[in-house]
DNA sequence: AATATTTTGTCTATGTTTTGTATAAGTTTG
DNA sequence: CAAACTTATACAAAACATAGACAAAATATT
């Protein structure tokens, strides 16, 4: 697991001390006599050390205990103490490792995670899936997240519902586990302070999540400030949430076409109630299906990531204008 | 323009002292020497600090506590400083707390917040909701702030809404808000090793979630590790979600009573499916209604709170007894 | 093997910076 | 008016800094 590098977090001699099991004096003296670590400086004079620093010594300090000279490995990298200490648990070989990091390409990075993400949803394992999410997120960084796996990964759920290999609790259970990571993806880019508004939901009788989930994740990202109601929910509570938040666009997202006409007329309703100033946008596997109201209420229909994120951007812009102008 | 400066809450310096455990003199210097603080002025000078401001330096209490100089740490954000609060936490987690604020005290700090998360769940204000959550869990705790806040605030929201003070669409939003909490109330306590397993779901028909949410909150604070599926699920489903986690627990929460006999079918059908080894928890504000069913079928109705985590602790126990005996 | 040299951890002496607290004198608030 | 707040300044303990000394251990040389 990649510890968060914290270039915030900094730390003065007595706490390096501590944690590292280097007395402060010989940790000065490691520094005087062989540049071992290289602290910045307070006005006053003081050392400030990072986590890197701290690791580098207690990895120093357990070299030297196993026999190994402190002049001879105080410059090494921090990798190369890493593969020394290590080594020697095993043999007595010490070879200085080259440690270069394979130069994977993302879209590899994102199929793996895909795969095991995909496997940890099959094998119901919550747990695992959000801790998947999360290493994901740290090497992907959120957009790639979004674009490269969670995206896909919905898909592929939808799909294998379809075919009987995965069950509605599945997706249930994703659905959870992706609502809390949320929370990290939101403090990852706050959002600015005169950001637009807009609403995300599913109309009555849609049950499914997954798709107004990852608009409402893909829009926060972009920018907006999202308030997310969940699933199913009738076209007045829609619209009053519209009216309390005074959102300039709504969101739906319709995955399961169904033969009767609920969705169409909740639609029909949910235009009439919110007007013509707030702009609705509908998106989802199934939102094909419904192209005739779509176009009668006169709603695009989204054609994907990259369409989506441009007319995120489009209203954005268009925001900006009408509130700064 | 409400940003993120809380126009609400506003609190006098002595007031600050003692609910941050900051002396006043020191917040002053904490001001002066490192800017760890910005508080408004009144018109004649005082200082006026916020929730944030509060929750701000408690957190930096405890981190110089910890060993940590305050000038490399007085500018740190909010999200940074839990961050060092958490990983040092995992080290010396048996640590006498020293600062304890009152349990009266607590009391006092939680009716405020409740009354502020409240207002803004009135005002449909979901950015505000998070902020007072994640400043009351820092003063707090987690564990109080279920107790004394969550609890109560979700019976107070679970009464208006029946007045008609609040629309299902305000519940929706909290719950959503409250899902993304869940994130951080996870990793504020980590879960054990071979920790009993639980599903919290809601029978087909209870589209209220806020039940559930709080009995998998409290419950993932007790030690268990949770699988939590949001509501309205048919029996099958989360039989299933039983079966595939291996879970030897499954709570519902039933907060709306209806006169047809749905709730009462799928319960037994629940009960069958998942067999006696499984223990079959009901809680939830309208589950005294089904009485008949539950001891029917052998269920005993949860009593609130304290009931609820005795229960939990006892099936741990329990838990722990088949599994390492 | 005996002797010399280098490495390495620790210690001392002396001065500076950091940090919590205290005091004095004036201002705002209820 | 009293209580609580303000600023400004002062002060002392704790922590840190540098420079140099010193002895045990490791290594090299005779």
């Amino acid at each position: 697991m990649t510890v968060t590098n914290d270039d915030t977090a900094q730390y003065l001699i007595k706490t390096v001390s501590k944690r590292s099991g280097v007395k402060s004096d010989l940790v000065r003296a490691w520094e005087r006599r062989y540049q071992a670590v290289s602290p910045v400086r307070t006005s006053g004079g003081h050392r400030v050390y990072t986590d890197q620093d701290i690791a580098r010594l207690k990895l120093l300090n357990q070299a030297t205990n196993n026999g190994h000279s402190i002049s001879q490995i105080a410059q090494l990298s921090l990798d190369d103490l890493k593969q020394l200490i290590k080594n020697e648990s095993i043999t007595n070989a010490l070879e200085p490792a080259v440690n270069e990091t394979s130069i994977r390409d993302k879209y590899q990075i994102a199929e793996d995670y895909n795969n095991k993400c995909y496997a940890a949803v099959l094998a119901f394992d919550a747990q695992a899936l959000e801790s998947h999410f999360e290493n994901a997120i740290v090497e992907l960084g959120s957009e790639a997240f979004i674009e490269l796996l969670l995206s896909p990964l919905l898909s592929k759920i939808g799909e294998r519902w379809k075919t009987g290999e995965l069950r509605p609790v599945h997706e249930h259970m994703t659905s959870s586990v992706i609502r809390s990571l949320t929370y990290i993806l939101r403090n990852n880019n706050p959002c600015p302070a005169n950001a637009p508004r807009m609403i995300v939901s599913t109309p009555i009788g849609q049950l499914h999540e997954l798709g107004a989930l990852l608009a409402a994740i893909m829009a926060e990202l972009c920018g907006w400030q999202i308030t997310y109601l969940g699933a199913n929910l009738p076209a007045e509570e829609i619209a009053a949430a519209v009216k309390y938040t005074n959102a300039c666009a709504l969101t739906l997202s319709i995955s399961f076409a169904s033969e009767d006409n609920i969705v169409a007329k909740e639609l029909r309703r949910i235009k009439k109630l919110i007007g013509n100033d707030v702009t609705l946008i509908v998106g989802g596997r199934a939102a094909s299906h419904y192209q005739g109201v779509l176009s009668e209420i006169g709603v695009p229909n989204i054609q994907g990531y990259s369409h989506f994120k441009e007319i995120l951007k489009q209203l954005a812009d268009q925001h900006h204008k009408t509130t700064n102008g």
